[in-house]
DNA sequence: CTGCTGGATAACGACTTAGTTATGAAGTTA
DNA sequence: TAACTTCATAACTAAGTCGTTATCCAGCAG
């Protein structure tokens, strides 16, 4: 496997919330973890925006500008789709910094 | 090896700043890191407060606060020996912690 | 066109973080 | 005792974080 050079800090500080990683321990399993949704594909684009925010509990630009700044940190990743956002995890990228957090 | 419950949040916040990253890393290697100690033992105690403030470049009292966010954050052991602070890393937390990382 | 919904952005306030200087306690040395 | 060293803490400032409400744009339904 190639030794891929990554910031860490930016991502501990994206990763340092509790909320953050609610979302992201929700969006290990969208279709379990929110409702059924009728326009994307909750495998394959993701939860959509508001059903995040609205689990959250917080207010919706509250909860938007948490999904930026895990988008931000490489930890996810965004699908605008026609009025919708889409988010899921960015598996490879997580792994990838899992494997330098095992070097801490 | 048992299931041991964790706070992640504040454990990554204490890592989530390049300086003390920086520690942590120089504390790998206390001997090769920092200049010879007459007093304490720096395998066994660790490095003491003044060469780790130094080598990071700020004020006393702005080290001194690094060192004291990871000690709460569990990472790193203070030991006072008359007049003294030695700083090592708490390598069995660490490992826990990283068991729990990976669990992202 | 009008109105409704999903989402992003701006602006503001409360709180936290990270740096500084000043000070003080404790231990060592002359 | 007096002076010096090590370290912690208090007080202050600048900057970042996280929440809010207000606003705006895009897409869809009537």
């Amino acid at each position: 496997m190639m030794d891929v050079e990554i910031e860490l800090e930016p991502i501990l500080k994206a990763l340092a919330s509790s909320r953050r990683l609610q979302i992201l321990e929700w969006l290990r399993d969208p279709v379990a973890n929110f409702p059924p949704q009728q326009h994307g594909d909750p495998i394959k684009h993701g939860a959509c925006n508001q059903y995040i925010v609205d689990k959250l509990g917080v207010s919706q630009p509250a909860g938007s500008r948490h999904l930026k700044v895990l988008v931000d940190a490489g930890l996810v990743i965004a699908s605008p789709r026609k009025g919708w956002t889409y988010y899921r995890r960015d598996e490879a990228r997580i792994s990838e910094i899992k494997r330098h957090l095992n070097e801490l």
